[in-house]
DNA sequence: AACTATTTATAAGA
DNA sequence: TTCTTATAAATAGTT
């Protein structure tokens, strides 16, 4: 196919046949990864060399591919067994692959795929559904809105007042330690304790920044807080 | 890889898709049997395409490939021959009955049904995949209606001309029966015919109204008209 | 389904 | 095996 187009049949000369054998092999399997990405195909690959050594490759599994091969009607070698519940579940495989084929394409032509065949009426259909949809979407999502921040207000106020409180009991524990303060240093003086001695007062701090912040997201458990 | 170079990730217009996978598909078997022709190898290869659609190549038997593939040691995990194929089909069945359920939640959910379990950042991902697919659809309808419009209008010019065509025609066709009739007339006075037998001229009927008006809905065949 | 401009694969040689 | 290169083959986009 190159520098010089050759015949398709077996190369005879076994060092030219093992060189072609890896170069084909590789741009074989690439082609076999492209077109499973490319078009979302699930691919299974054997190659047995003539010396006998194996190379697969698969995008998925291969005992799943082989498994899938298995099931597909025309290869059923098993036969013999012709059960009715076989016969059942086969069926059943196939009604709801119609479905899901069916399904899919719906998704699709709501996503604006695959448009192309359809008429202008199915058109105006699809886009009147899809407007509905748009239109109860955003109310959901404005409804979660407003409750989030419903709910984030509420805390908000809660938190508010259990500040105020905190810093209401800090005022009081703060009078009281003021006044334990002069009773100490009167007896203090009493006793002529040194000055280097002396006991100084130092105002509790208030630590009024909690890891409890207002934040959007999925609503929090109340006993987490 | 031709025109332009394109990345190998999965083509989202499903149209493309189906081509590319046909010519891929056949470009890639082409490549199997002559790697297998050229160097003596032992090829299977299983295609499904995104839809399910089995596609296979073996240079030999498949089963064959398929067995001694099995016999290839690692792979003799799976090979309880008990009711392998039944097992097989009835996960198949979950998994599909799983999909289609998938599927059909989607649907809903585009539709606008059974949002109240999302979160927001879910909520709001729908509502971008609603509101591109709203803006898909809206182009593919407008796109519609503009060819309608411009066969539409076409298809006037057409008649107008041909109207204009079949006036002229019928003003040639008068001029000549009145000459006819100015001949006639002559004639009868030679021979003195009586004047109940004169002879009138009535200009034709130019029937202009067809019923091949404008109309919307569905391409009208121009063989039909 | 056919065409064609390009990209990709690869035979031969090193 | 790997690299290079001239050329055959495959194929993306288009008609």
């Amino acid at each position: 196919m190159v520098r010089q187009r050759i015949q398709i049949k077996k190369i005879d000369n076994v060092t030219a046949r093992q060189v072609t054998f890896s170069k084909r092999r590789r741009g074989l399997i690439k082609k076999a990864q492209e077109l499973s990405t490319l078009c979302d195909a699930e691919i299974g690959l054997i190659v047995f060399s003539s010396t006998g050594k194996l190379f697969e490759y698969s995008n998925t599994r291969m005992p799943q591919v082989l498994q899938r091969h298995m099931l597909h009607a025309d290869n059923l070698n098993k036969l013999e067994e012709s059960s009715v519940q076989l016969e059942a579940e086969d069926s059943m495989c196939k009604i709801l692959t119609k479905e899901l084929e069916d399904k899919t394409r719906e998704v699709s032509r709501i996503s604006g795929e695959d448009l192309d065949a359809l008429s202008l009426d199915e058109l105006m259909k699809i886009e009147r559904q899809v407007e509905r949809g748009q239109i109860k979407v955003r109310r959901a999502k404005e409804e979660k809105l407003r409750k989030e921040i419903v709910n984030l207000k509420r805390k908000e106020m809660e938190m508010a007042k259990e500040n105020q409180m905190l810093k209401e009991q800090m005022k009081d524990v703060s009078t009281q330690q003021f006044s334990l303060l002069q009773l100490a240093q009167s007896l203090k003086s009493d006793v002529n304790l040194p000055s280097s001695a002396q006991i100084r007062w130092q105002p509790p701090e208030l630590n009024l920044i909690s890891n409890n912040f207002l934040t959007l997201g999925p609503p929090v458990q109340s006993g987490n807080l």
